[in-house]
DNA sequence: GACGTTGTTGCAACACGTTGCAGCAAGACC
DNA sequence: GGTCTTGCTGCAACGTGTTGCAACAACGTC
């Protein structure tokens, strides 16, 4: 239950080593094509854990190639999306923020005040999604539900 | 637990009316002022039920006069949320969502595939708001919380 | 290695919202 | 009605993200 630091690289687990290998082969599968652009934004976010925002991420891309084009960038994480290589959700002032390999689906927690951010684990999320399941019928996507609030710290 | 009509203008109930005619009060209580700007931003928000966003109440304003300025209506809806007026939070897209004189707090549900909304009540989300509080000493802002996912019609 | 398809890129324009700042005007006071 | 204070407006520039379109290039095939 630790904070999620915004910005949080750090390095990769060896079983990640082979999900970012594996990028090509899945885009090629689906006829999908594998450029010099989106391997720079696949080699970018091999070196992010947690969450990152949508122009952090241009922006890292930019520091390695500063020719890099925001909407190429953009439209590549959909795609890499879709392959359920990255989860945007929004972040409490509306903003993309995208999470990076995904080890388990989870929401997400902002303090109002403070800024910061937890993640919601499915365990805790579960009595969320099942009172909306029960109640509508609703099948809640944990993965883009951000709760805003205060935190125990700032009450 | 009727879906939120997105535009979802109609006529005001009589104690919205006494609501409406105090915000010029309730501004320069505060040492705040009530200029014609202002003044028409209410006359729209006054024929406003349920959601709007904020590029839908510039466009309304702009109708009413078309010199309005956005930065002014987006500043203006500031003020008014300070007083309690509106709430906004943000929709599934991440868009401004305001929403008008908010009988009791609520959150909202979203149909990512027909984009139809609902309203989560304070009952249904007293189990959330109950859950984040024991875990964690989180306090809900209940009128932030947009969910996320897919309704019982389109799975 | 050359060729053709068609998915992608780069670019320009747009949409929504925010911010800084100089000048204006609401409203209090005389 | 005149004056003063200071909150507000209008404007311009910016930040983030999306979209349409023509030209380009990945990659399968010969």
């Amino acid at each position: 239950m630790q904070p999620v630091g915004s910005p949080a690289p750090s390095e990769s687990r060896s079983d990640d080593l082979a999900a970012w290998g594996s990028v090509r082969d899945r885009l090629r599968e689906r006829g999908l094509r594998w450029t010099p652009q989106r391997r720079a934004l696949v080699a970018v976010l091999s070196q992010t854990r947690g969450h990152v925002t949508g122009a952090d991420l241009v922006e890292r891309c930019r520091e390695q190639d500063p020719s890099t084009i925001p909407s190429t960038v953009y439209r590549t994480l959909d795609v890499l999306e879709e392959l359920g290589i990255v989860r945007h959700g929004h972040g409490p002032d509306g903003r993309e923020e995208y999470h990076v390999l995904p080890d388990a689906e989870h929401g997400h927690l902002h303090c109002r005040d403070c800024g910061a951010a937890w993640e919601i684990t499915a365990e805790e999320g579960a009595s969320i999604v099942a009172t909306l399941e029960a109640a509508r019928g609703f099948a809640v996507d944990l993965s883009h539900v951000t709760i805003v609030g205060r935190c125990r710290a700032c009450r």
